[in-house]
DNA sequence: TACTATCATTAACACGTGTCAGTAACACGT
DNA sequence: ACGTGTTACTGACACGTGTTAATGATAGTA
C-alpha cells in the first residue's frame, strides 16, 4: 500500500550518509573525493531500494530537459512523407539517444501550433520537418535563440538545416540517362515551384543537359504535385504536346508511378520506348515492374544529422556546422533500361 | 541579456496579486471564486509577459507527466514494421494529444532496455509494440501496476492489448477465394509459429476451409519469415511438392511479393493460373502489377486505440476495456482474379 | 451591536533533486 | 605549538509550480 517510490533521501538514510553524498556518488561528479567504502555503501543502498532519480525534479533544477522534439508537418505530400518518416525518426532517435537525449514526436496540421513545446521548457530544441515559409512562429523562435533545425531548406533564412543535395542528385539522375545515349529527355517535377526542392531538381536537370551540350527547353518540363494522379496528367501533357521523348526524369517516385501508367496507357513500354528515372527510392520502387531506377534518399542519415546538429547547438558546441547537405545515391534498376539491351 | 523567462511570480507582481491567485486563474480551478476584474488582470499580465508555466515544475508537484511512450522493438520484420510505423504512431499521437498527452518515441534493439522510461517518472505509461514473450521487464512492470498496453497479443498474460482480429481477417481472405470457386488453396504464413499472429491466421484459414467443407491439409501450408525471400522459397516448396493449386493465401504482403516472383519464375501467371490474396496492405500493394488483393490493417486505428486504452488505465477510468480487437477490411484488387474474367 | 456566512485572496508548505559554501578531522612541515 | 593543506563529507538554498488551511473583508441576520 504505502509503498512510496524511494527518493534520494531514503537512499541516504539507508547508507547512513547525507543526501548530498548520494547525489555526488550517483552522478559521478568529478573533482570530488568520496572514499571507496562510502561510495560502495551508497551504490548498494540505491540498488537495494531500486532507486531511480526523478527526472522532473532533475530537470527543474538543471533547467535542461535533455529532450528534443520532431515536429512533423502534415500536408499534401502525405503518402510520400509517410514513406520518409520511419527512417528519419529512427535515425533522429538513435542519434539523440547516443547523446543522452529523448525524442518527442509531434505531428501537426497546417493550422495548429507547436510553440508550447518550446515555451514551457518542454524540450531543449526542435527539428521541424516540412515547414511552410509563412510559418509565423518559426522566425520568432529562431530570433529568440531557441535551438531549431529544419529538415529541408527555407530560402532567405540562416536557420540551420539538414537536407539532401537536390541539384547534384537530379544532375546525377539525368547524367545517367545521357550516358545511356538519351538526348530527348523530358522532366516531371515532384511538386509545384514554390517548393524549394522542385526548383533545385529542375536546376540539376538543366545543368546535366547543358553539361552535355543538350539544349535546355522549358516546354519539356511539367509540374507534378506529390501524387500519382499529378504524374499521370503531367506525362499525358508531355506526350500530347511534344515529339515523343526517349527518356523521362520524374523527380518523385510517387509521381513516377502515375507517369508510367500514362506511358502504358499510350501503348508504350518502359524502358523500351521511354526510359524512366525516379527520385526518393520509396519502398515500392523495388517491387514495381519494371523495378524503378531512382535516387536513394538517406532518410536515416537525415534524421541522424538533424539530431546531431540540433544537440550541438543546444550544447553550444562551437564546431556546429549549420547547413548540412547529404549525398544521395543513384540506384540502377530496370526502368532506365541499363540492363535491358541484352 | 538578463531576459530571464518569466515565472508565475513575475505575473503575480505585474498583476498585483499573489502567486496563488495566478495559479488559480490560469488553471481555471473549479469551486474557487475569483472576481472578474482580478481574473482579467491576471490574464492580461500573463499575456503581456508571454508567460508559459514550466512543465518540469508542474510535473514535479503533480506527480504526473502527461506523457506516454511508444516502445518500438526492432526485429526481423524490419521493413514490414517500417510500413506500419507511420500510421500507428500518428494515430497514437493524435489520440494522446486529444486527451492532453505527449508522446515519446523509443526504438529499441532486442538487447537494450526501456525500464528507465517507467522508473524515473519519465512517462505515465507505455505502449509496447512487438515485444518478445521472454521480455524480462514486461511482467515485472505489469505486476507493479505500471500502465502498459501491448500492440499485438502475448498469450498467457492479462496485459491489456490492442490488435486486429487475425482469425476473422484470414477467414475473410480465404472465403473470398472460395467464393471465386477455388477449392485448392495453399497458404504461406507471415512468420514462424512462435508468433501469435501466425497461428491465428492459420486458424482463420482452417475455419474458412472447414466452413465450406474443404478438407484442411497441413501439407498445403508453408511458413514464411517476414521477407520476400522467405516467400519465394515457401512458394517454391509448395509448387514442387504438391499438385498445382489454383489459389494462394499469403499472410503477409512482403512475403507475397516473393511468392509471386516464384510463381512467375515457373512461367505461371497471377491471377490466371494462381490467384493470390495477401495480408497487411502495405503501401506497395496498390502499385504492384497485378495490384495485390489483401487485408487492410487499420494501423492508424490501432495506434489510436492503444493510446486511448492506455490513458484510460492511467486515469483509472473504470470503463477501460482491456483487450481490443479491431476489424480489418478486404481490399479487392487484381491479384485474386475477381475482375479478370472479362 | 454582535454573531455568522460567504467571498476573495494569500502565506506557507511540498514535490525531489543539484550544488555551493562550509566544516570537522587529520596530516604535514617548520 | 602553529599555520597550511587536504580529505571526506554535510547543511542549506534554489529551481517553479500546485494546493491546503488560514485570513481579512463584506454582507446578512437576530
Amino acid at each position: 500500500m504505502g509503498a512510496r517510490r524511494p527518493t534520494s533521501r531514503d537512499v541516504a538514510r539507508l547508507a547512513g550518509v547525507s543526501r548530498t553524498t548520494v547525489s555526488l556518488v550517483l552522478n559521478d561528479v568529478p573533482d570530488v573525493k568520496i572514499s571507496p567504502e562510502t561510495r560502495e555503501r551508497v551504490l548498494a543502498a540505491a540498488r537495494e531500494l531500486d532507486y531511480y532519480p526523478d527526472v522532473s525534479a532533475r530537470r527543474l533544477v538543471s533547467g535542461k530537459t535533455r529532450t528534443i522534439a520532431l515536429v512533423w508537418h502534415r500536408g499534401p505530400a502525405q503518402t510520400y512523407r509517410d514513406a520518409v518518416l520511419p527512417g528519419f525518426l529512427q535515425g533522429m532517435t538513435r542519434s539523440a539517444q547516443k547523446m543522452g537525449y529523448h525524442v518527442l514526436f509531434r505531428p501537426i496540421d497546417p493550422d495548429d501550433s507547436y510553440v508550447e513545446l518550446a515555451r514551457g521548457r518542454h524540450t531543449d530544441g526542435l527539428v521541424l520537418s516540412g515547414p511552410r515559409s509563412d510559418d509565423p512562429h518559426l522566425l520568432e523562435l529562431h530570433e529568440e535563440g531557441f535551438p531549431l533545425v529544419l529538415h529541408g531548406q527555407l530560402p532567405g533564412t540562416d536557420i540551420p538545416s539538414v537536407d539532401i543535395d537536390n541539384v547534384r542528385a537530379a544532375e546525377m539522375a539525368v547524367n545517367h540517362l545521357i550516358a545511356l545515349e538519351h538526348r530527348h529527355i523530358v522532366m516531371v517535377t515532384n511538386a509545384p515551384p514554390p517548393y524549394t526542392a522542385c526548383c533545385q531538381r529542375m536546376e540539376g536537370y538543366r545543368q546535366a543537359l547543358e553539361g552535355s551540350g543538350i539544349p535546355y527547353d522549358e516546354s519539356l518540363i511539367q509540374f507534378g504535385n506529390f501524387d500519382e494522379e499529378s504524374g499521370q496528367r503531367a506525362m499525358e501533357n508531355l506526350l500530347t504536346h511534344n515529339e515523343q521523348p526517349t527518356a523521362a526524369f520524374i523527380a518523385s517516385d510517387m509521381v513516377a508511378i502515375g507517369a508510367i501508367r500514362s506511358i502504358r496507357d499510350r501503348g508504350l513500354r518502359v524502358p523500351d520506348n521511354i526510359a524512366v528515372v525516379g527520385f526518393d527510392d520509396i519502398a515500392a520502387a523495388r517491387f514495381m515492374v519494371p523495378a524503378l531506377t531512382t535516387i536513394h534518399v538517406p532518410t536515416y542519415g537525415l534524421g541522424w544529422s538533424a539530431a546531431e546538429v540540433l544537440i550541438r547547438i543546444i550544447e553550444q558546441d562551437p564546431q556546429s556546422q549549420s547547413q548540412v547537405l547529404l549525398d544521395t545515391e543513384l540506384v540502377v534498376r530496370e526502368s532506365c533500361g541499363a540492363f535491358s539491351d541484352r
